[in-house]
DNA sequence: TCCTTATCTTGACGGCGTTAAGATTCTAGC
DNA sequence: GCTAGAATCTTAACGCCGTCAAGATAAGGA
């Protein structure tokens, strides 16, 4: 739809360079007039591609949810499949991903774009997508060493367990001095 | 130190309509000058008793994270001391707490003001109060029941799943259906 | 009473998100 | 190649924001 207008690609430039920045600085830290600015270009022109800034975000967030879904699957794979080594692995690359990039966490789950349905019939397909990665896997996992009917009570207490040592980890006021990689691995290892 | 000047108490008033805002409408929404506005007040005036928006966050928080010890104690109170029913009553209090007022924990969690210090030599008087009543709390409970070295992981992977359930519940685009109380007692009693 | 200090107001500055109006540049159809 | 129309971008403005400087006002102590 573009290739050399004025600018070359703006859609593109403003999401990679927002990215960029709220890695460097936080998403609160992110305006849409600086990043204009960055781009070379006014602080109107994104209003061509976006309706505003919430929408450039959800942009954004999609982006940072594809590379948090690499990192995962990435580390799905370095591990034996339907072992319990491999939920290990699925939450020890979800806590580092957001170690290594600590403005993410904030900025994916604190603006309100992904749908997340906890329940056991919910629709898989319209769920924020490493929620639903994780729970395949512990479904595949966990399906011969947890009774159904604790099942759902086992994927939400993996989930809160990464999710939380993830928002502790990444919190800039948290001191700690140990590897938080092999703390998780022996928190999981202790009570999976 | 003031009584009844032109306002009356200026600075309590910041703190406790600033606190409702927060608690109706999250911290992101929250201005100085419609505080100030709604104080009856001009826009500077705060700055008599704040150096500026980000030290009245702070004297928040303060109030906030008083309530939640208050909450957390009288979960502690109500349950037998020493036994594993006190560290799930207080995981509890600590999960209703922020499902009760959703917008606290993105407000208590994402400013940089209280410090942390997870490591075992830790000086707790300087942490954030509740981490350490948790941490006191656990190793009351846990002394006899779990191997030193394996007390560290133990706090820290009991905190994770409080507090990433909270955070978890408290995402506006969560749905769950299911109670919230019950399943964290399910998911602590399953692996205390 | 007067002086000092605390408290608060007015007015300004630059930055923000957003919008309207218009200029510029590309593309498609002839 | 030319022109009509659409896509892209700029300029300028609006009301909001946090913050600061200067000054008015009110309280309390000498």
């Amino acid at each position: 739809m573009a290739a050399n207008y004025h600018h070359g690609d703006l859609r593109r430039a403003l999401i990679e360079n927002g990215i960029q920045l709220i890695n460097a600085e936080g998403a609160q830290q992110l305006s849409l007039r600086r990043l204009a600015r960055i781009c070379g270009v006014s602080q109107a022109a994104p209003y061509s591609y976006f309706a505003g800034k919430a929408e450039l975000l959800a942009a954004m967030q999609e982006h940072v949810t594809g590379q948090l879904m690499d990192a995962l699957t990435a580390g799905l794979d370095a591990a034996p499949d339907g072992e319990p080594a491999q939920l290990i692995a699925l939450g020890k690359a979800y806590v580092m991903f957001f170690i290594q990039n600590a403005h993410y966490y904030p900025f994916l789950f604190s603006w309100p774009t992904m749908t997340i349905d906890l329940a056991e019939d919910a629709d898989g397909s319209r769920n924020f997508p490493p929620y639903e990665l994780l729970r395949q896997t512990a479904l595949a996992v966990l399906g011969g060493r947890v009774r159904p009917e604790h099942m759902q009570d086992a994927i939400i207490a993996l989930w809160s367990t990464v999710h939380g040592l993830a928002g502790i980890a990444t919190m800039k006021h948290v001191h700690y001095g140990k590897d938080w990689e092999s703390t998780l691995e022996g928190i999981l290892r202790s009570q999976g």
